[in-house]
DNA sequence: TTTGTTGAATGGTTGAACCATTTGGCAGGT
DNA sequence: ACCTGCCAAATGGTTCAACCATTCAACAAA
């Protein structure tokens, strides 16, 4: 029913305003930031704060930052890497280019989950069994009471890629799961194809039984479907009602001092 | 002949040591790290600086940090994300645990360039070409000399995974690009198959037919190759001579004050 | 033209202070 | 014995004011 307000530091603020620059083509690659003192000021804030924002964006790989140098855009095609997702997902204004990337991005999750599901089928330990069940069990139950479904849906990929017992899987998974749950968030983009829990339960019986290749086909079989939903409903968006595409388009601010 | 120096800052080297203890399971997952006030000091170095390395193992998913609450050590299994494929092959000690994880990395480049190389086929443009030819260029130069075939290498696959023209691959062939650099540097490992200049010349014209089977099965018959000799290298690194082993262990620490 | 010098701009680091939140203990009431 | 409310310590968040190290461009000297 209620859910945790989040309180963004000022460095967070300070770096979403920077990577919404950045990501929405308003400074041009190769060009030059202001100066630290000088972004500091016009930000309101000191230098200490401005420089844990441009750290943050450092790693991201959104600018280059050399001692005595000044602080360089990048091009963020080039030198991002994919943890940019979640990111983007929320920074991005152009509708056009938001739906475009949506489109991408379930089709990457559709790729790799379906990997995910063979090598689970594979390689999934007792232990790993037991919490898929467990999972699955809690999604059913959200299904049943229509709260918390997506958190549940997310939650279970999320045990899927640590019974696939391989590090960088469970990290690619850990990755794409915070991008769409952010997607999520607020019910802005959620929807559950026809079957959906039926869906899954050929995916987890799938992968008890230990048989990689139904595992994956029942996951491209849901994704499939789930993706085609979703995909509607963009349409929906982005082509009908204009004037529901609100929640389409990010809401919260930096709040005031 | 030459490669540029690298000056870590003190806030990567502070952030370096804590990932390490984290990664290495010196730290469990629930714990909490001293206070901000007291690392500064046992480090050394300030709050200020401090607190940027504390950022950066925020961002990374490694420890939760809450005003007044101190700042816990998470478990990386469940919240890391993939961009910890590079800090991992450079933080990671145990020699088995490395190698482990180099076989899975590899296994995850062999699945995600397929894809990579199915979707450039389709999907490159005209300039795409050019890049792609001009890449296949330098890395068959690169050969001849015997000079920078490693960076060659992966400049190449970077542009097919620009060729694909989507922004999420992209990334996510940079982020597989950015570890597998690491791995490279100093020359720690690096092997070329039998045949590997035709290999990846088989690719590009697959691409460039854009015949998007026949790339996926250039790329995988490449990778598989190429896999295989990283692995027996590994297999020797890992069994037999021990001594030579110390290109497989980290050689670089923080430099001094 | 090339090379060396120098000073301004800019990021890197430091120390101290104060604000905001969390946490746990303590006093009082029930 | 248990709950409630309050307070103080611990701890992260923010700010300010310096000073150090590197880069870069202008300029002088060879």
């Amino acid at each position: 029913m209620f859910e945790a307000v989040s309180r963004d530091s000022i460095a967070d603020q300070v770096a979403r305003q920077i990577r919404r620059l950045i990501l929405n083509d308003r400074v041009a690659p190769g060009s030059r930031l202001p100066a630290e003192r000088d972004l500091a000021q016009r930000f309101g804030t000191n230098r200490n704060t401005l420089r844990e924002a441009v750290r943050l964006l450092e790693e991201e790989g959104l600018i280059r930052v050399r001692q005595g140098g000044g602080m360089e855009v990048l091009d963020y095609r080039r030198t991002g890497g994919i943890h940019l997702i979640s990111h983007y997902l929320d920074d991005v204004e152009d509708p056009a280019r938001r739906a475009a990337f949506v489109i991408e991005a379930v089709a990457l999750r559709r790729e790799a989950m379906a990997l995910v599901a063979r090598l689970a089928a594979r390689e999934h330990s007792e232990r790993d069994a037991e919490d898929l069940r467990a999972a699955f069990a809690a999604l059913s139950e959200a299904v049943a009471s229509g709260q918390g479904v997506a958190a549940a849906d997310i939650a279970f990929h999320r045990c899927l890629g640590l019974a696939a017992g391989r590090l960088v899987i469970a990290w690619l998974v850990n990755t794409l799961a915070d991008a769409f749950e952010r997607l999520v968030r607020d019910g802005r983009l959620w929807v559950v194809e026809e079957g959906y829990l039926d869906n899954l339960r050929a995916v987890l019986e799938a992968v008890l039984a230990r048989d990689p290749d139904r595992a994956a086909e029942t996951v491209t079989r849901h994704f499939e479907a789930a993706d085609e939903a979703l995909l509607q409903r963009i349409e929906s968006w982005t082509s009908g009602r204009e004037g529901d595409g609100a929640a389409w388009t990010r809401g919260t601010n930096q709040g005031g001092t």
